[in-house]
DNA sequence: TCTGGGGTCCTAGGACCC
DNA sequence: TCTGGGGTCCTAGGACCC
């Protein structure tokens, strides 16, 4: 039996989570994102589910009234069109599409679609790898009618299913590993299915640029162009010593392997969290002397939220941290290690406001943050 | 009035131990 | 008078992903 695995990533989810609440917006350039909440959460807590649908569209904020801080989460297809995407920050974004209309983050309505296609699609295979809230691994192999069409039957079935509960689309991609599926499913979207076989790879997946690779990011794109590397076949083309005595062992050996279309890393169906962390930019940049008062609330906030994390989901961790930026966006972080597990609120600040007396504060801050590592489930034999 | 927030993993140096 | 090798933990920064 050939190994299909199978990469599912919904369709510009919170967007179209959205448009599910707010049918009005349809065809409209809609962006999701803003680092402060918007007088549309008002209406939302007075409305009732029948009654968003009726809110007259002169009633949406405009991304062109907009001001403030935060970057695009997510971008309608339509507003897409107008060249805003994920991560333009949002002042960018309303040069570009003034009359889009800009909805914040709601990530507790996302949780609950995300949860719902997540169940549907471990009815009907059982081998799910999470990817975070809008996308999935599923090993195909050895689910009925994982095999046929190289997986497009199974694919099929799953989209289906998952439109017909929840009213979202989602494109598949289908190939003998994670890697390939990764980039199969970004072939056909929206709402599509690519199939590719481990002889497409030549043809199919050479041509495309190295940064297509899941794990090759700008840094890297930059530094294989620097080469005269542009895309995944040239990389293929180069020698195996060559990559490692450029980008190091580790490294070196995966660009090459990934390259060829290879890729043996299982389905990880289960696995424990690292850290907890919460972060918050300000509307303005704050000054540690000037502005002291209002850094010691946030930075109980994020404690207390920390901490409030740890507890809601069962883990104690021993290892405090801190980050800054700076207003020239430079990110510094510290970090001590205690001897015990906690997950305590106070224990969680007074080590924060340790490691913050080990950084500088002459510079305006844009932005703090406080972390747990080192976790262990609450109440296991190792605390 | 550029540039969110929550994560994981890797590297690299130093401490410390055997 | 010079100086091992391996292993683990801690810390800081950075790349990358969703």
């Amino acid at each position: 039996m050939t190994r299909r695995i199978a990469h599912l990533d919904m369709d510009a989810f919170y967007a179209s989570v959205e448009l599910l609440r707010y049918p009005q917006l349809k065809d409209l350039p809609v962006v999701i994102g803003g680092a402060r909440r918007t007088e549309d959460e008002t209406l939302r807590k007075i409305g009732e589910e029948l009654t968003l649908s009726r809110i007259p569209l002169k009633a949406f904020p405009r991304l062109a009234d907009y001001t403030g801080r935060g970057v695009v989460t997510t971008a309608t297809y339509a507003a897409r069109q107008f060249g805003v995407g994920s991560a333009l920050g949002l002042m960018k974004a309303a040069k570009l599409c003034p009359q889009a209309i800009l909805l914040p983050v709601d990530f507790n309505e996302y949780r609950k679609y995300s949860h719902a296609f997540k169940a549907i699609i471990l009815d009907i295979a059982p081998l799910m790898e999470d990817r975070g809230i809008d996308e999935v691994y599923i090993d195909f192999s050895h689910v009925h009618g994982g095999q046929r069409e190289g997986g497009r039957v199974l694919a099929r079935l799953i989209q289906k299913a998952i439109f017909d509960a929840t009213g979202l689309t989602c494109s598949v991609g289908v190939a003998p590993n994670k890697l390939l599926a990764k980039m199969a499913s970004e072939f056909n979207k929206p709402n599509g299915i690519a199939i590719v076989y481990e002889t497409d790879v030549q043809e199919g997946i050479w041509p495309l640029a190295c940064r297509k690779i899941n794990g090759i990011g700008p840094k890297a794109e930059e530094k294989l162009k620097k080469y005269g590397i542009e895309t995944i076949g040239q990389l293929a083309a180069q020698d195996l010593q060559w990559l490692i005595d450029h980008f190091g062992q580790k490294t070196g050996a995966w660009l090459h392997d990934a390259a060829n279309g290879r890729d043996e890393r299982p389905i990880v169906l289960e696995s424990e969290p690292v850290s907890v962390s919460r972060e918050t930019s300000f509307e303005r940049d704050l000054h540690a002397v000037r502005d002291k008062a209002q850094l010691t609330r946030i930075l109980t906030e994020l404690c207390e939220k920390v901490s409030a994390d740890l507890q809601r989901k069962g883990y104690v961790g021993k290892t405090i941290g801190i980050k800054l930026r700076y207003d020239d966006f430079k990110s510094v972080t510290r970090d001590q290690t205690l001897p015990t597990y906690t997950d305590n609120t106070q224990t969680i600040r007074r080590t924060a406001r340790l490691c913050l007396r080990r950084v500088s504060l002459e510079q305006r801050l844009r932005l703090l943050g406080v972390r747990v590592g080192n976790l262990t489930k609450a109440g296991s034999p190792e605390r």
